[in-house]
DNA sequence: CTTATAAATGTAATCGATTACATTTATTGA
DNA sequence: TCAATAAATGTAATCGATTACATTTATAAG
């Protein structure tokens, strides 16, 4: 009844290089030399190996070739969160740069946690992948820094200072800064930070430049008006604006360090029936591509996403041809994109 | 002056089971014994090799375990794009079963693009993944029907119907027809189409269902208020909605096959001062985290994204357990969220 | 205290490639 | 045409695990 599929087709599976070798007439070292575009083999030799690889339907063990060679061209990924548009932006980054360049990208989800992380790290070391990009909080990195300080990975948005690892990231301070002065330049006062969890350096950083910028423009600090949040979804941003707003002196501006928590505290001032900009301003962080698409459009500090991403992955790449070389870290360029929701 | 780690750090990657066994006193079989929990070994014996696995930091390599028993532990998934957040939380689903079973995703982005996803079912071949999920669109499968039909993958969301392969989705048809039909009890009967690339499974029966709905109703089909557009993002959503909006005659209802699209819908609404719903209203699908934040609220057809991705990986892993079985195909609920937009 | 039997451990082949080195074949110049 | 040399091809060790089978050691029964 099913007209199937010819037997051949599932002989594939098994056809090994000494298959190829035996039915082209030759041994495993020249089918070896062709498949690897080596040169040394004549055309007429050369044309019967492609002919037998053609006629068996031959794909190359990689697991043999990894195991001989100590390479699997892959590249392992290390997300907090895959389902948040920033990080897919730059897991795209990261592709395109490792596609070009013949690897594969293995992505893990380690939702930050540690014991996830050190799991995907093991990966490294059983020569499952040949290098890892680490996108996860500082914190993360740094309890795994003593047992994977000799393996090949970089640091991508988080970084430890203490530990020598290349990274590419953006200058955080210097954003949120540059988020508050704009806030400030608006004759905003109170104004809020909705920060993520301060187990990553940026939230850290990001405080700090906002605090700094705050205090060099001689305005008083208010601790009740920065609230942390443990997730960086919309939920989390509407239920800390809910929280900041319930004040008696609720601030006039907020500054949400992502994009996601910048659209939840949308959501918690519609809810109060309070008009953005007018009522109250925010910001937000990231430039997802869901930000010029609500109303008001948010204005925001951009982040290159796509660039961090082939910038990590091509100073991984430098790392893995010369482990010894000193690959430096690099900083990126944020800017303040202007909409209407500040 | 950099007060680094010690030698035996770096020692690590070179460790071998048959360095351990040395270390031990041991022979590799007991060692290997030993790393897969097999019985047959005696208390004393295992805490010796144990010991010696700590003191030299041995971690087994899996590319020599995976070409002697011919699995590698990876699942392949290949969808079109990463960055649209319905495949996000799908991607989700699949990690957290394969997670659970002792398995790790290899996630390529294929862009719908039939080269690519052609070299990435080499991966199975190449035996580097045990088996793959395939979102990309149904025409895609098919051109790839012929050589990858026994190879151990299933289809997740698309489908070729004549392709005997274990799928999981939901019913399109229906879908389509629920949201046509509660535009149509809202009293609307312009109603305009924004569906993407027909290449796409989805996107045939979700026309189908419009049409068939409309037909049932008595409504008078307009070839005009059908639009197709070739990508997903906010975007292309805006487009296509100013292209509708600009005729004499334009409908008062947009029902966009995914909710990115249908954002950009609003969008484009709010560009030409319409009011949603009063003036148009807008039917979006898939429930994606963000349609719930936006005012309106954007009423879709939710679908169960994470099950989805769980459904997939559980059949694929059935498929694997046992490749003779016969997997059936299973079909996931979709249900209609009423919220603001419509 | 033997011996039969069961349990623990070891030996060596194997997976499918790569590659140093050995051997065969082709090319060149006299 | 033949030796010397270069080019092509082959042989076999190797990567690091698993595992069937062989061997040794422990346990039980008589």
């Amino acid at each position: 009844m099913q007209p199937v599929v010819p037997a051949i087709v599932h002989a594939e599976s098994t056809v090994s290089i000494s298959a190829v070798a035996a039915h082209a007439g030759v041994s495993v070292a020249t089918v070896s030399r062709v498949m690897n575009e080596q040169s040394g083999v004549r055309a007429p030799t050369r044309d019967k190996v492609l002919a037998s690889v053609a006629a068996l339907g031959y794909r190359m063990n990689h697991l043999a070739r990894s195991l001989r060679t100590a390479e699997s061209r892959m590249l392992l990924t290390m997300v907090p969160d895959v389902g948040n548009p920033f990080y897919a932006q730059i897991v795209r980054g990261i592709d395109t740069v490792a596609r070009e360049h013949g690897y594969f990208v293995l992505l893990c989800d380690t939702g930050a946690d540690e014991g996830r992380e050190r799991s995907y790290f093991d990966l490294l070391r059983m020569h499952r992948a040949d290098g890892a990009i680490c996108l996860d909080p500082d914190t993360v990195q740094h309890a795994l820094s003593h047992e994977s300080i000799s393996l090949p990975w970089v640091a991508c948005c988080e970084f430890d200072p203490g530990v020598a690892v290349p990274y590419v990231g953006i200058d955080n301070h210097r954003a949120a800064s540059d988020a508050v002065a704009h806030l400030l330049a608006q004759g905003h006062t109170r104004i809020g930070l909705i920060n993520s969890d301060e187990r990553y350096l940026y939230a850290r950083q990001r405080r700090q430049g906002y605090l700094d910028t705050l205090a060099a423009a001689g305005v008083q600090i208010q601790p009740q008006w920065m609230v942390t949040v443990q997730s960086l979804d919309y939920e989390a941003g509407t239920r800390a604006a809910l929280e900041l707003m319930a004040q008696a002196d609720a601030p006039t501006a907020i500054f949400a360090v992502s994009d996601t928590l910048a659209i939840g505290v949308l959501s918690a001032l519609r809810q109060l029936n309070k008009r953005v900009p007018q009522d109250v301003a925010v910001i937000g962080f990231d430039d997802i591509a869901i930000a010029a698409q609500i109303d008001p459009g948010l204005t925001t500090i951009a982040q290159p996403m796509r660039e961090l991403g082939e910038t990590a992955a091509r100073l991984l790449l430098q790392r893995l041809a010369d482990p010894a070389a000193r690959v430096p870290g690099v900083v990126l360029q944020h800017n303040l994109v202007l909409r209407g929701s500040a």
